[in-house]
DNA sequence: GTGAAAGCGCTAACAT
DNA sequence: ATGTTAGCGCTTTCAC
């Protein structure tokens, strides 16, 4: 039936609760977190007074005497990765599940205020940290952390074997497949467009593409091209490297401008994709798979990451703890037909 | 001078600052406070002891004595849209550059999970709340969020005229400048593709965009394609459309999806943008900026908004409040390379 | 200018 | 099974 609701400008506290129904605070309290030792009429009337007052418990006052909250905190280094605003809508839907919430932040790319959003963390006395760290797991942010009460994991920007919690995507075996079908398919020059010289992860990553492309195919002629200092100059830069003798025939990305650029450059010149030029993003965004022809990706499981990353927090949380571990997650390649062999491309120019 | 931290596991609280301070609390309280009525000797030495314990104030316990805290609630119905991402991230800025955090949270497009927040909300104790509703500002969360006593500012899917403190972009302004460009060029075959029925905002946007057609070029065909049940499908309607005898020749898309598949359409049958198809985009998205020629598209100003909104809020949060208002904000129409005379489509096709 | 004391709303011993 | 009580760490009167 319904009642009418306290509709004064307080809210009703535990007290008129225990007024109203006419026990003592400590029985509503118990009724309030479904203590099982409460004698079922009172808890009847409790529930009517909670229901007539229109009483919410103040998870403050609860918080402050409890001394901890069902709170995890998400400090990303921008909202504007869509991999990272996606992370963090899926780590907010795994922390309901388990009755916590999550209290999002964003570093905004500097350690410095990373650090500060740690110590705010500390102070708003969460349960746990998720940090994906501007640089790694090793800088004066991340230890801290680790140093702290709180427990923590480290997602995405990780070198790993560093002792930490960590959770982070497999890159690695993606770059592997990707240079050994560069490979298999015979490309021997090679444009590699990085996005940020200063992400540190990113340029790990380069460096470990091109190590595998030379092992694999030793002499291939593999460019590196960082983006120029003002971002308009990307396109001159690449019109130039399209149009020299030695015109690479595979695009490998980190950049999503440059993947954008490259088709600018192959519709003006009348190339085709991948028959007079191959293409492969190391970043994903949705209209890349939807062109034709679909351009190949490396797309990160960003759930089965949330759920990973939800799992061991709250194994620490919970104090199951055990030693700390590199988990790392498998992400899926995706060529799509933007790659194929270079063989109409050496026809055509030679 | 560099002091010992206290290192021991417990933090120390304001009792134990104002022990070694040899003050009261309520001494270490006004310090704290910056509360000019207490010995400069005395400031010093619990400076001292602040440093020396490293002791950092438990908001809990004063936003619990306070009965409010620095805090605004967000609400977005998504984080995956990379406006309401950057929203998020302005508005942080915003917030911390007035002392304030902000508690972020997504409704997921379900008015069941707003109404849920708003009440989480006020659980929090927060002191306002950016509402991006799911559907508009007369929904029941809305309702209770204005009758609550948090100040409420509702954010981009508003009719406005409620009564309640709106920011929003002008898209009918924006409209209005895209149909007279469409009619100022001669265009009379026009395809519309919606992203999402479901969308009340966009629904109301591409109708009034049909009215303006309309009411310049009477007579004019004008197609309004709604996502088909399957995304895959879409390619294939397209299709459809573009291999008719009445062909449009101008697509001003609400759909990211579809400008990619006009695209896909336009390079396979080898028509060049726009002299063969003109392409508008009323979302934008980097990619189209990079493309050659420049796909049109309307720009919002999320940092402008972002401090509108936090102006606004922070207005009723401070009880500087008069009348509420409808805050509208215009955005930029940049027409890019896509859009020209149907002239040469005419003579191509007939 | 300072400190004692009350109390924000709750939880958890502990006594009954 | 229930109630009394003592705080959690802070802010804020209000005497002094």
């Amino acid at each position: 039936m319904a009642v009418a609701k306290n509709t004064s400008g307080v809210r009703p506290s535990i007290h008129s609760v225990a007024a109203y129904a006419g026990v003592s605070i400590a029985t509503v309290s118990k009724v309030m977190q479904g203590d099982k030792t409460v004698r079922p009429e009172n808890v009847k009337s409790v529930q009517n007074a909670i229901e007539a007052l229109g009483y919410r418990i103040n998870p403050l006052a609860a918080d402050l005497r409890r001394g901890r909250r069902n709170l995890v905190g998400v400090i990303v280094p921008t909202y504007d990765d869509p991999y990272y605003a996606s992370l963090v809508g899926a780590l907010e839907r795994q922390a309901e599940t388990r009755g916590y919430a999550i209290a999002a932040t964003s570093s905004r790319n500097s350690e410095m205020r990373e650090l500060e959003l740690v110590g705010r963390m500390e102070d708003w006395r969460v349960s746990g940290v998720i940090l994906v760290p501007v640089k790694n797991e090793n800088g004066s942010s991340a230890r801290t952390l680790r140093e702290s009460e709180m427990a923590a994991v480290f997602v995405d920007n990780v070198t790993g074997g560093s002792g930490a919690e960590t959770v982070a995507f497999d890159y690695h075996a993606a770059i592997r497949d990707v240079a050994a079908q560069t490979v298999r398919l015979g490309h021997r020059r090679i444009l590699v467009p990085i996005q940020d010289p200063k992400n540190q992860t990113q340029m790990r990553l380069a460096n470990y593409l091109v190590e595998q492309l030379q092992a694999a195919a030793p002499g291939a002629n593999i460019q590196v091209l960082p983006p120029p200092s003002r971002r308009e100059k990307l396109a001159e830069a690449l019109a130039e490297i399209f149009g020299s003798a030695e015109r690479p025939t595979l695009v490998l990305s980190f950049c999503e401008l440059a993947i954008t650029l490259c088709l600018n450059v192959a519709r003006r010149l009348e190339w085709h994709v991948p028959h007079d030029l191959s293409l492969f993003s190391f970043k994903s965004a949705a209209w890349m798979r939807a062109m034709e022809p679909a351009i190949g990706v490396v797309r990160l499981p960003i759930d089965n990451a949330a759920v990973t990353i939800m799992d061991t927090i709250f194994q620490k949380i919970d104090k199951k703890v055990t030693a700390s571990r590199d988990r790392l997650l498998p992400c899926k390649v995706d060529f799509g037909q933007s790659m194929t062999t270079p063989e109409r491309i050496r026809r055509k120019f030679g």
